[in-house]
DNA sequence: CATGAATGAGAATTCATTCAT
DNA sequence: TATGAATGAATTCTCATTCAT
């Protein structure tokens, strides 16, 4: 937000800023009433109005329903996955894997059972069957991508002789899961979206890296 | 529905048959429907038609969409739920532990991925901020119901010195997710339906056990 | 209209008639509407309103906007195409061959000159481009029809004797535009539909036969 | 339009010339949909966007739709209308007459079906019900004039002796329609504007010639 | 009781035209 | 003057639900 260098012709500015900020707030109306209602539960009516927009404002951005709703998914993914990712890079051997995976764990899962990203994943899960791209863009940016880095971190661990040998993309899938499955499946099918305590989701959390240490760290 | 006259029993009961034959057809339309298409992309006139049944049919068994949708999701967890627990009691120990929960996970993991689970899982996400109670009533039935079993089974192997003390339902959910967590979130999200080959599942079932007896078995 | 046998059950005949009453009276009132206004320029809403139907019931009977207009310019043109057709057919030698060609003449220009025919034929040719099938079953049914049963006739006529002998499909294209090209074109142009003074389309079609004969009748 | 200061020749050329290329364009854009898809089927938004001008600029130039198709098909027809009269004006008698006007009848037919001629006359048939001018202008400009100066033609030829005596309007109508009236029926009904071969539509023309002197030159 | 029709609303999308900048 | 946004209605088609026969 802070400018450096000199400031854009004002006009060109306001006339420039006025379509790119209703672009933005028809994509800010349609994540959250496509979030909260689903595809086919929201309509371009609503969400021209939530965006105090004409519906021509709207049709004139994004060719159709689909394509607007993709390139929500697509963005909202790319949003919520790069903290997340940025997470497991910072993950640092700092002599105490424990106090690592367990600070990590935490972390992680305090991310994924954020609303927005349950919703998200959920919306995405009840389309895969009509937008399949999507589920494929949200796999590979986040769990995808997730286990991918951890399996880096845990081959380097396996030669440093910490971890026991083995496949380490196996052991950083088992990680994932160890440390999220549990509150996050509960989380997806019971439909609430208020995240847990943070007391429990650590709990979660320590358990699935005791079970992890158990079974990948060199006795 | 007065009878007069001695009531011919062969003809109520086809008559009554007749009704609850057509319940069935409607039922079963609507699951196959409801599967593919998801709740708001199947109409009750597509399910009537399928059925081969009148619209008035369809509200004189069932008050409106919603209850239908219910019956359907609440009859299919039922259905496709009770094999799956029966696997989980099933298990005996034979001595060799290893072998006995691979063969269970490889056997359980083979049932969750087929595609009629995969689909109505998909669904009840789908709809699990409109249909909350489906959702619970899933996860009851289903991994809520498989780990409380298993729990009660590791509690005893426990008791026997097979495994390492500790809260035996932490061991049951990590089993479960250990084992089905990497094919599941992956077809849930890649809407792929099409169920891999078994060699794969087995492998995704045995790295799971692998990973949970080297957790929690008694050294 | 006249009825003989037995009258059907009231009931039965109420009840199937009832739907046909409605399929035709949105097959006449789209008729009117699309002959009128054509294709764009009559909404589905305006047929419904004025057969006085619901909008379903349009959508019930008719798949679709095309396949309503594609049925009703069919059976226009089966309606329209028989009773021309017929009148060739009716044509027979009489010894005066130019008396009998200059009533055929005649009879034929005043029905291709009825209003309806005209909307028609204005309505396909403007359509042409969308429903080229229309074109070609309004082609074959209409001036095709007519131009292959004159052409048996003249040639049963050249072997007579009284045409000069050539191709007979030839002359019959050239009797039937002869006769009518002069008034029809001007009125697919003028979009006059009123059609014009018996006398005037008399004169149209005797000049026609007058020249028809002078070319192709034998000295 | 006041202009204060010294007008520079070249900007105010520029700037007019301007405005004229981009009516220029619009009308060029505007023709070619118009002639494809029709007047209802061609939105004003699609003519700026194809003339690369804004929609401003088009309602600048023409209060509305309907004066600019107007001014589309009036000078479409008067294009497309020129040279096929001027064909008709190099009409001369070199002594052969079949063979003079067998030139005449194949060049003008095959202008006259041309695909841009035959879409027009579709487009204009088509809307001939709402843009009766059109047709008007039409019909005047292409056919009544063709078959005006045929008639002064063959006016004199009837005075040389080489025409039968009678009216040489009806003689030129019939020449006219003898020649064209087969194809040209036949692509404005099967919607199918790939002219023929050169080869067929010199057969229709020399058949409509042989007719024609058949009927009308002097034994 | 079951069929077809009706209802009344709402979906996505498009249109011609006009402001505002 | 020209651009993008807005307007406001219309279009095709669908939906869940309810009458009427």
């Amino acid at each position: 937000m802070m400018r450096t260098g000199p400031p854009p012709h004002a006009a060109a500015d306001r006339a420039e800023g006025r379509t790119a900020r209703k672009r933005r707030a028809i994509l800010a109306a349609g994540t959250t009433l496509f979030l909260s209602h689903g595809y086919r539960g929201t309509s371009m009516d609503e969400i021209a109005a939530a965006a105090r927009v004409s519906k021509q404002t709207v049709y004139k951005q994004f060719a159709d329903k689909e394509r607007l709703f993709a390139e929500i998914v697509t963005s909202t993914v790319d949003e919520v996955a790069r903290p997340v990712h940025d997470e497991v890079l910072k993950l640092r051997s700092s002599g105490d894997l424990e106090a690592d995976l367990r600070r990590l764990a935490r972390k992680l899962l305090r991310m994924v059972m954020q609303p927005r990203i349950l919703q998200l994943r959920r919306l995405i899960i009840g389309e895969a069957a009509r937008f399949p791209q999507l589920g494929r863009t949200f796999y590979e940016e986040g769990p995808g991508r997730t286990i991918a880095a951890l399996a880096t971190v845990f081959e380097r661990l396996a030669d440093d002789g910490v971890l026991r040998p083995g496949d380490p993309r196996v052991a950083a899938a088992h990680f994932n899961w160890l440390v999220m499955s549990v509150p996050l499946n509960r989380a997806m099918l019971l439909g609430d979206d208020t995240p847990p305590a943070t007391a429990e989701l650590n709990r979660h959390a320590d358990a699935g890296v005791r079970a992890f240490l158990a079974a990948y760290a060199r006795p």
